[in-house]
DNA sequence: GGGAGAGGGCTTTTT
DNA sequence: GCCCTCTCCC
């Protein structure tokens, strides 16, 4: 049995010889420190498939966590793969699904019952802005008390700890309190909660830590540098049994302080486990030699950091192009000189392997503006999770399947709903029809004569679609979402927040100026709903800022607005951590990158249009003017 | 009081 | 570009 296991880790053979290290260092606290484009995934899912096939520890018995759900999903996916099951019960999972898995089962031992709810950030600000009311608190901004709130939370401080290191009659204690009060009463915790409750129950029923101790034999961490304090607290308790925690990361990529994560977590690591190995990834894949070197260079000027250097590792034949640096104008200029570059390029290179990367989000509009004069298609990632909400998704699966009957996948999602009295039974039958007659969904529903509530929903489409350019996309989406009784169906839920969501999504279709199908495309992908797959073919010029393009990786890099005050942003004075930002951006790219930055800036006061220079970015001075040039125009 | 429209200000985002 | 706020009008 073992030895067929063994048969079976062929991909060994693929790792280097720092990757296998990390692999086979399964015993004991472990630190690897992965730069970018190290192989730290398949270090990751290597190290569990190992832990497994060598039966250290069955699969239930390792924990592996991470931060986002879609990481999760990959990790998942290739350790089933990598372990030949299809084991559902795996321990991989957001350090908040983990904790959500352990609350469930524990939740009255900190007051709650086990069907709580749990809070998104509309229902907290909601929440918040509830009991500033009420209690008439001196809070303008709901919005900055929560999120004083949540950095409260990330740091593992509870209400009563707060007012004790707090001055007790400032309000931000007192509303972190009675935020607290509500929530328990409502039966809900927020994500902040998940982990906080987690660590109550740990710390204070010791039979409960046992029983999660002894099961998590291994623990594996993805993006440690991304931390905050709670959950390093919440590793510590798990880990402090067996002391086998592998903590996967970059100090060199750690972004997210402003969200509560702790450089310092993956800084003393080993002198918090002083029998620590420490294992250096170094060895890039991804970029050509000019990149790496530049990218070294700028962030060796940051001091809170491990001292390592990341080195070339692929084969040196191939050609490395220098990091080009241009001087535009202005911002105008500088959009036209990038938009005339990715014109260039996509003749030879797909528009998919290209990225704009900006700092801040109001830097895409110029682009945007550019890249429709050009009739360059492109798509802009992150940002607004609008596109997530249920109703949303719901309203424009309504949309496509008016625009296109033959979208199976939209007409499942919202056959039902409200409900048409057509359940299991009824799909199972229109699945069947149309798998045997290769037609669409809709199409089979048209040869059933019941539910009359099906029949006359598919009249309604028909109808709906011969109006399709004849009345506005607003007009039609009203129409639309009221004739379905899907409007109707929130009101009778006493749904506010859907409702406003719905007309935000009519007055977006309304200002968009495209047709429906131009604005279905434009749609942002989402997580939840995987839309974007429908257009997996099509080419699209990649933008996002640079928080959104970390663990991404494209041909060619532009990085635009390298200006003081933008690149490095001058706001808390983090600089070492906008360095960071910078080095994640330079990283991203395979072969080229195109640096940016424009000389002049138009201010508005009160009468007319000012004219200001712009100092370049102080990172460009700190990159090695053997590996980049510098071009003014 | 609330809905609509205009204008100013703007980190970064996941669960 | 988007969001929030302010104002105006019903």
């Amino acid at each position: 049995m073992l030895s067929d296991n063994i048969k079976q880790m062929s991909w060994l053979d693929s790792l280097n010889s720092e990757q296998l290290l990390a692999v086979k260092t399964t015993e004991g606290p472990v630190l690897v420190l992965s730069g970018a484009g190290t192989g730290k995934t398949r270090v990751l899912t290597s190290r569990f498939a190992y832990i497994v096939l060598t039966e250290l520890a069955k699969s239930q018995n390792v924990l592996a966590v991470t931060f986002t759900k879609k990481a999760t999903q990959e990790m998942r996916d290739r350790i089933l793969l990598m372990i030949n099951t299809k084991d559902e019960q795996l321990w991989v999972g957001t350090f908040h699904s983990i904790c959500h898995r352990i609350l469930r089962q524990h939740a009255r031992c900190i007051g709650l019952n086990n069907d709580f709810a749990i809070y998104d950030t509309n229902d907290q600000l909601r929440l918040i802005k509830q009991i500033i009311k009420e209690k008439k608190f001196d809070f303008k901004e709901s919005k900055s008390a929560l999120e004083m709130i949540q950095l409260l939370k990330d740091r593992n401080i509870t209400p009563k700890m707060y007012e004790e290191i707090a001055n007790s009659i400032e309000d931000i204690a007192s509303l972190y309190h009675s935020y607290q009060n509500h929530l328990n009463i409502l039966n809900a915790c927020d994500f902040g909660d998940l982990l906080l409750h987690c660590i109550t129950i740990f710390k204070n029923y010791q039979d409960i830590l046992n029983e999660y101790q002894n099961q998590f034999q291994y623990i594996l961490v993805d993006e440690y540098q991304d931390t905050n304090l709670a959950q390093n607290e919440w590793l510590n308790l798990l880990a402090s049994k067996h002391r086998n925690i592998c903590c996967v990361g970059d100090d060199d990529q750690s972004i997210y302080s402003w969200r509560g994560a702790e450089i310092t977590n993956i800084l003393n690591f080993n002198k918090n486990y002083p029998e620590t190995k420490i294992v250096y990834l170094e060895k890039n894949y991804r970029s050509t030699k000019d990149i790496i070197n530049v990218a070294a260079d700028l962030i060796d000027n940051n001091t809170q950091r491990h001292p390592k250097r990341m080195q070339l590792g692929k084969s040196t034949d191939e050609i490395s192009a220098i990091v080009d640096i241009y001087q535009l104008r202005d911002e105008s200029e500088e959009a036209n000189f990038v938009v005339n570059k990715i014109e260039a390029i996509k003749k030879t290179t797909k528009l998919n392997e290209l990225a704009i990367l900006v700092r801040v989000r109001y830097q895409i509009y110029k682009f945007e503006e550019k890249l429709k004069k050009a009739n360059i298609s492109y798509k802009i990632f992150g940002g607004l999770s609008f596109y997530d909400h249920q109703e949303i998704l719901d309203a424009l699966a309504y949309l496509r399947v008016v625009l296109n009957p033959d979208d199976d996948r939209a007409f499942e999602r919202i056959v039902n709903v409200p409900s048409r009295e057509v359940g299991t039974v009824t799909m199972r039958k229109i699945r069947t029809i149309a798998y045997n007659q290769n037609i669409s969904l809709v199409n089979a529903a048209r040869q059933l004569n019941k539910p009359s509530q099906l029949k006359s929903l598919l009249l309604d489409f028909d109808r709906w679609h011969s109006l399709i350019s004849i009345i506005s996309n607003a007009e039609l989406l009203k129409k639309i979402l009221g004739e379905s009784k899907y409007l109707a169906m929130w009101y009778r839920k006493n749904s506010e927040e859907r409702l406003k969501n719905l007309k935000k999504l009519i007055k977006n279709i309304d200002n968009s100026g495209d047709n429906i199908k131009a604005f279905l495309e434009r749609i942002p992908p989402s997580m939840n709903d995987k839309l974007h797959e429908i257009d997996n073919d099509k080419e699209y010029l990649n933008i996002m800022t640079l928080h959104g393009a970390k663990g991404l990786e494209f041909d060619v890099v532009f990085l635009p607005g390298w200006e003081e005050g933008k690149v490095p942003l001058i706001r808390d004075n983090n600089l070492e951590e906008e360095r960071r930002l910078a080095y994640v951006g330079l990283t991203r790219a395979r072969k080229k990158v195109y640096i940016s930055y424009s000389k002049y800036k138009y201010v508005y006061n009160d009468y007319e249009c000012i004219q200001l220079s712009n100092q370049p970015s102080r990172f460009i001075k700190e990159l090695p003017s053997e590996s980049c040039r510098i071009t003014r125009r």
